[in-house]
Parts: C-alpha cells; structure tokens; sequence
DNA sequence: TTGTAGGCGTTATCAA
DNA sequence: TTGATAACGCCTACAA
C-alpha cells in the first residue's frame, strides 16, 4: 500500500522536472538551457540538452501555451478538403512556415469556429465562407487573420484577393480581338467577391468595345452546375461563340456537356476558365484559362504572416501572378 | 501612475473568473455550470451561461488541456496537401468526428511530427510514409493511432488498410478472361505495402493462370511517373496488351502518353488503374478503375476513433467497398 | 448547492 | 550563472 502511493502516476510523461533531476539542475535553469537562453552555461546547457534526449522529453504544449499565451500554431480553414486549388496554397505555405518554426493547421466546418474560439492558433488563414464575420471579428481582437475569400476591415484584418482586374480584361480584350462576338459568362456564386471582380472586368472590357453581354448564366464553381449549364445552353440552340467561366471547374463541367451532345468545342463554342488547375490540363480539349500562380500565393501569405508575427518590418502583401494559358479550348 | 496599475492587462481575454463574477458566483460554480456539471440548480446555470454569453466568453484551451490532459482534436497527418485520395478520405472523417465534438486538425511535413511529439492531439490518423516509425510509437505510448500507409504492431496502434487482396485478383482475373495475354503492372513505390499487396495479388492470380508478368514498370504513383514510363513504352515497341497501375495518377499519366504517341488505348494497349479518382473520369478514354469509398473509409475511421476514445465498446474496425468501374481504357 | 484551494507543466521574475 | 517561486486559466476533490 505505502508502496503503491510511490509509484510514478500511470501514464505521466516526462516533464521539466524530470530532465532538471536528471541533469542535476532546478527546474528553471532546465527551462532556461533548453529555451537557448544565453545566460546559463555551456556545459550546463549540454547537461541537460543530453538529459531531456536521453529521457526523450519534449515540452507540454499546452502548459508553455498558457503560459506565453502563444501557441506556434497558424491556422488554415477552408471550406472542403477536396477543393483543387487548395492543396497548391497549403504547399506553399506550409513550405514557408515551417522555415520559421510554425506549424500549419488545416481544419473545415464546426471545427475550425471551435479552433478560433478557443484560440488555438497564432494567426489563421481563412477561405470558407461557411465561417462566421463574427467568429473572425473576435479572434481578430487580439489576433492576426488573413481573409482569402472575403473582405472586412477590421485591425489585425488583412484582404490577400486573387488579383482578377487586370487579366481578366486582357484576356477578354484579346478574345475581342479574334473576332468572338457572342460573349457569355458562367458565373460563380452571385455573392462571391472574386465572382463580383471577375464579371465586373468582363462587362467593363465588353462595354468599352460597345458590347454586350451575349449571356449570364448562373453556376456556384463547381462541376456539376457546369455541366448542367452546358445542357441547358446546348438544348437552347440559342448558343454563344465564347465563354468565359468564372473558374475552371464550372468551365470543365460546361464543355463535358458539351462533348455529350455533339457541340464542337472550340469552333461551335470556345471556352475558357480561371485558375489553371490540373484537370484542365487532361481534358479534351485542354482548358484555356487564367492560371494562378497559387503555390506563390501561399507562399506570400506564410511570409506575411510570419513578419507580421515576429514584428520584424511593415508586413507586405504581395499579389500572386497570373497569366493566359491558351489551350485548344479557344480558338 | 496609480491608475495605470489598476487597468486591465492589455489584450487580457475574458476568463472564467469574469464570467463567475458577472454571475456572482464563484469560479468553481461556474465551472461547474459550464461544463453541464448536474449538481448546480437550473438559475445559477442560467446566470452563468447569460454571463459568459454576454462577454462573449470561451474557455481557453490550454488551461483546459493543460488540467484534462485532453485536447479534443485529432490530428490527421499526410504527405502532401494535393493528393486527390485525401479529400475523400477527410470529408468522410470530418462529419464523423464533428457528430462527437471533435476538431479536426490536418498537418504535413514537420509541423506533423511536432503536433505528435508535443501531444496537441488526442488521436492521429497517419498517411504519411516520411513520419518516422519512433514518432509514432513515441506517441502511441499514450494515445491511439490509426495507419493508413503503414503496419506497426504495438499497443494503441492499428492499421486500416484498404482491402488490396481479394478486388486485384477479381480484376485480373475478369482481364485474362477477356483473353489479355501480355499483362503488365506499373507499381508504385516498392516499399508502400498498398503497392505490395496489390502486386502480390497480381502475380498471384496471373501464376494461377500459369502466365508471367509481362512487365514490370516501377512507378511512384506519380503522374508525372506514369508519363515517363509510358514514353519508354511506346519507343520500346515491345508492348503489352494490358497495363495494370499501382494507382489511378500513374495509370492517367501512362495514358496520356500512350495518347501523344499514337498508341490506342484500350486497342492497342487498355490500361487499368486503383482508387477511382475524379481525374480518371475526365480523361479520354476515361479510365477504368478500382474504386474504393474513401469517404466512408473516412468515416469508418473516425467511427472507431471516437469509440476507442469514449471506450464504448470494442472498437471495430470497417474495410471500405471497393468496386471495379470499367471505362473505355479497357476493351 | 456552492465555495475554497491545490495543482496541471511551463516560463520568467527576482534573489542568491 | 543558478535556484526558488509565483503566476498562466482551468478543473475538481473536498469542505462547508
């Protein structure tokens, strides 16, 4: 019985004290050696370095969190783990945070609410408008966020949109050129700002050249509302020469209907997305698009967030590039 | 100067002990409350919950874990954000944990080995082949893992391995019915046991049928892979009649050069592949396929989780469907 | 039914 | 250069 009241609580990891017994050092001298805090000395630092390898000892993250109230955690949330872009995003901002010690956290739905409530995490990326403006607003008091699918304006709220304006007027000027007269747009969701920017540079360019929009055809982003569209377009027999799809996926959808009902793409009708994801590459005929450079993208997002942490300089947001990509999906 | 000492720490969350005052109750009342602890009358935990409502109050977590020694997140480590398996497979887990209040918390690379190491999760689901064997057996000292890309034996691990066996040999097995005589298999990384066991199931059933393994291409589930080794192909002219891939990205990339070189697929060499990934259904001739449920395997991977953790009752651990879809990739 | 108090594992202040 | 000790915010015996 007495025995029993000795023996090491099941389960215990190995914590500070451990190594400082091990090392024969105090609990703080531990803290300071494995911290690199210059002032403890060299040999004492080995000491205990060895010590905490030999017992296998990493820090309770939740004890050094409440304590610095930092967590090293930057925080991605998105709206579906199977959207195409995002993995070239996550790549390129996991690449860059971990250079400087952060871990990246990919979470989607009631999660990612519960992870900002609670704060667990330095800073967050967002890309899910299923998230509440509230939820953002709140974490936003005392952290940094970086909205990619919106827009507030709030302290410690940065905006990082793709920048549609200027290429999608080139592209459509360019189509203009060729001759394409019967210009229609497949939108996104009607209330989504990338959707709103990349349809208010399809009019402008079209106004500018004294014309109008041939169709407006209404998609959400995604495949299947495409290939429904493009039913219903081919059914019509009321078709337009040219496309222009708010995103590739909906672009891909369309023309998959297209193919099943005998419509000649590009010579019936041309089409061309936005994003210059991978599947448009392998379907046929390959895609013409806008492609984002969305590896970049992440990349400039990690070291924003990074230097806007670490205080280092005015943080810089830098737009990823984009550029036209003609495929045999256009003339 | 004075007045300076009585202000409230700058950027100071809301904790419970504001919400206990605001409640005029005491901080463990409040707790009590909060956590749906029975014993506290129905007023109290109506003033405590107006309270924390009104401050707008959540827990921090750290506090929290650093006392419950739990952290409610499970951690799902891969690796790579682009893999077109991992949505499926994520989607699934997602609604699954978020039905028991679980986060989810999906990381890569580093970040992945320290989420581990410093326990941030409750429960990691691996497909990550670069996660060292000792991180995770260092984890599963304490904590339950769940494999996808690899076997180890020890208490708290277990594997859920997609059911390779009895489907290849299926597949084959219709194949050589078909009256294919040159059957060849593109792997993916020799060392992946997904890759093991769906050759061995290969070389099984073709030895059974008293026939050789044609060829065998070394891949790495790449697509990038599956084109080179198709450009060998076509210039070697010594052509099988049937290529079986490891995987449905290295089946699509093996296409798509047998396309620029003027091989016909399925004519001149019909191609199969595993997984049944959108992609496969996009290419022309779309591919024909193994597919598995990965959303369901997905959920079935989130189902035993949460009952292992909540010890409900012997955790039982669901192999996903699998099914052969043939498409124009095969005669 | 409610309150008091101890401790989870760290970091960091202060004194030695 | 090192060590004792007080927090961080929360949960939970135990006492009232």
């Amino acid at each position: 019985m007495e025995r029993e009241k000795k023996v090491k609580k099941r389960d215990s990891r190995v914590t500070i004290r451990d190594v400082a017994k091990r090392a024969s050092v105090s609990i703080s001298t531990a803290s300071y050696a494995l911290n690199n805090n210059p002032n403890v000395s060299k040999e004492t630092r080995k000491r205990v370095l060895d010590a905490a390898r030999e017992l296998n000892y990493y820090p309770n993250a939740s004890a050094r969190n409440l304590k610095t109230n930092k967590t090293g955690n930057i925080g991605f949330f998105i709206y579906g783990f199977d959207g195409p872009i995002f993995g070239d995003i996550l790549e390129g901002v996991n690449l860059e945070l971990q250079k400087a010690n952060y871990n990246i956290v990919v979470s989607s739905g009631i999660s990612s609410a519960v992870l900002l409530r609670e704060q667990q995490v330095d800073a967050a990326i967002i890309f899910d408008s299923n998230l509440e403006d509230e939820t953002i607003y709140n974490f936003a008091k005392r952290n940094v966020v970086v909205l990619l699918d919106r827009t507030l304006k709030d302290k410690n709220i940065y905006d990082f949109q793709v920048e549609n304006k200027e290429i999608v007027c080139v592209l459509l000027e360019e189509i203009i050129a060729k001759g394409y007269k019967k210009i229609a747009y497949l939108s996104g969701p009607i209330e989504s700002p990338s959707n709103q920017e990349r349809f208010a540079c399809f009019e402008e360019t079209l106004k500018r050249h004294k014309m109008e929009t041939f169709k407006f055809y209404e998609g959400d982003f995604t495949i299947n509302t495409g290939y429904k569209v493009g039913v219903k377009i081919a059914k019509s027999g009321d078709w337009p020469d040219f496309v222009f799809c708010a995103n590739d996926e909906s672009a891909i959808g369309l023309i998959n209907a297209f193919n099943e009902f005998g419509i000649d793409v590009p010579n019936d009708i041309s089409v061309a997305g936005f994003d210059g994801i991978l599947l448009g590459e392998y379907i046929k005929p390959r895609l013409t698009t806008i492609q984002i450079d969305y590896k970049t993208w992440g990349y400039n997002i990690a070291q924003f967030i990074i230097s806007y942490l670490q205080k280092q300089k005015e943080a810089i947001i830098n737009k990823p590039t984009a550029k036209i990509i003609y495929k045999e999906s256009t003339k």
